[in-house]
DNA sequence: GAAAAATATGCAACCGATTGCGTAATTTTT
DNA sequence: AAAAATTACGCAATCGGTTGCATATTTTTC
């Protein structure tokens, strides 16, 4: 065996013939520790490859320096870049990151909510799985006092936090880009309705409708998982439909390029026979042809946020009490809405 | 303030009237505590809402039960693939995960894996940055046996494990693919030849050539970060050239696909004039037109196998120690290179 | 120049789980 | 029935940093 003993302030106390509580004050610029010896101090530990034990520290401040985070899936564009900017964030502030999958279960969602609360994080950030329907798996964390930051898949609770965009905003400008482009009959692929970011963009699709004349027709509505699958399952059976849609806003880039691709193989043509908008600027939306009209989604944004956030309400914890951050999305409108007027 | 005083094993010993050793040995199955015991335990902790505090248990027995994960890019289909495996089994294990990106630096890497190091990791899984050029920075984990794992982009050094494909097999086989249907002048978009999955590609694709009686043109083969911006830039240049290739074999999807859509601005006509191939089966090369041959590599798995030896390895420090997995990868044909015969 | 205040350092009790070793109770062996 | 082995449990030290309070030293105040 080969565990090698680690240095320890107790080390550089004797070291320096001082005491270790004052080593442990010097290391963290104490203001009562002289200047010089903290200058000792700092040199010495330096010296002998001092190295903090977190543990010992934890236990002691009852902190971890550890933030939580759960995702429905990482392995998403989207999702991915969130992180990334998470990362980005929490590694500067010097905190770790424990990540998490709820495979967009619910259920997994809770397991997920709890494996973290054991492992006792200081706050936890998470964007929610489709079929979650209350938030009583955050209950242990409210009583604790541990903080929550919502985004993206956001939900209601008081105290809490959320960093998302104006979903039904942008929802309505893609729906009523459509329409502009002449589209009367448009099919809405949606996500489920539980969640805020599907709900409102539907909410967006209707007004648009709405405010221009247009009867709303639940039969153009789709509700699926927006995986490519369902999108491709769905355009295949409107397909033979009569329905006849001159149009589709979809709720994610996914499902939007599954319809496409779907319609180019049937021979129906892009954007003339039906004009096609997605939602969130992956990059596969500048890959398919026509080039998909779509949101454009600040992901890497949206995870520095939100991730400053917490950070902030931790080390702070009366910092401003903002309940909702909202950022800018833009319409995107490439090719596959675009018509020749 | 809230906090909320946590039960310990001091509490439940305390009312079930036995010494809290007796709890924590009931608590985790130890063999010298008697069956009737351990259920009173069980109930108990289970009735007063125990948790364990893993700091305490982490300082006592000197392990985190977390895992370290070092990654060039989170934001790839590819990597966010990986992770997602990864997280599947050390969630199962119970270990946490500390993830990190060296954004294709070494020096970041070396940041990275200092980091982790603080944090006392259990151990690392790794995957090297573009520019990484030695192993000085394992040092201190080889000293304090923290086993590393590295995946995809791998190193040499002894008694690190590695999970890989064979990617000179890959490589050749892509290349003889494209010489089978006629091409003779291939282009190669290549990544940084000091990472091993880079060379290896290249070292196929050169074989191919060789054993096809095709001679080697340093002029065709372009190394770069294999980014889209790179692609796209690479193939403008060779558009304006007489090189006049008939073939890429690209070192990812990304820039194959990048290479495609220049080309096709250009008016040069996937794969008849130019047949392509590209590298990991990314999602895009199914969106594209026409669609990418690609080789595809089990990603998933990757992680997960990563993550299983890792663990291994710290459950059972004297396990096999085998120091390469080799998974299978296999060439996917679609129509970028498939030509009428 | 004595009292008060400010500055600098040390003492020792935590935080909560783990574990080597010792002891008591029970069972098995001879 | 005595000795040995097994089983079941408790004692108390330990992991290493933190922090309230006490003490020592220096500076400021009147």
């Amino acid at each position: 065996m080969k565990t090698i003993k680690d240095v320890t302030i107790y080390d550089v106390a004797e070291a320096l013939n001082i005491s270790p509580s004052t080593v442990s004050r010097g290391l963290k610029d104490h203001p009562h520790i002289h200047k010089e010896t903290k200058k000792k101090i700092l040199a010495a530990a330096k010296e002998m490859g001092y190295q903090q034990n977190k543990f010992a520290s934890s236990l002691r401040k009852r902190r971890t320096e550890t933030i939580g985070v759960v995702v429905p899936k990482l392995n998403s564009y989207f999702m991915a870049t969130v992180i990334s900017g998470i990362e980005k964030v929490t590694n500067k502030h010097g905190y770790g990151l424990i990540i998490s999958q709820s495979q967009e279960s619910g259920k997994q969602e809770t397991a997920c909510v709890s494996t973290l609360f054991d492992s006792r994080v200081d706050g936890i950030l998470i964007s929610l799985a489709f079929d979650t329907k209350n938030l009583d798996h955050f209950d242990k964390l409210f009583n604790k006092d541990i903080p929550v930051v919502f985004f993206d898949r956001v939900a209601d609770c008081q105290g809490c936090m959320s960093v998302i965009i104006d979903n039904y905003k942008a929802g309505y400008e893609a729906t009523a880009h459509l329409i502009e482009q002449g589209c009367k009959r448009i099919i809405h692929l949606g996500g489920n309705l539980l969640r805020n970011v599907y709900s409102e963009r539907f909410r967006g699709y209707r007004q648009a409708l709405h405010d221009n004349g247009i009867e709303f027709n639940q039969k153009l509505v789709f509700i699926s998982d927006l995986t490519e699958q369902s999108g491709r399952e769905i355009m295949i059976r409107v397909l033979k439909t009569n329905l006849q849609p001159d149009g589709i806003f979809a709720a994610n880039d996914a499902s939007a390029v599954a319809a496409i691709l779907e319609m180019q193989e049937a021979g129906v043509k892009v954007p003339d026979d039906i004009a096609v908008a997605g939602f969130n600027n992956e990059p596969v939306s500048q890959v398919i042809r026509p080039n998909l009209t779509t949101v454009n989604y600040p992901a890497r944004e949206i995870g520095e946020i939100a991730a400053t956030a917490l950070i902030d309400k931790l080390n702070n914890s009366q910092s401003i009490n903002y309940s909702t951050i909202v950022l800018k999305h833009s319409l995107i409108v490439r090719q596959s809405s675009l018509r020749e007027n």
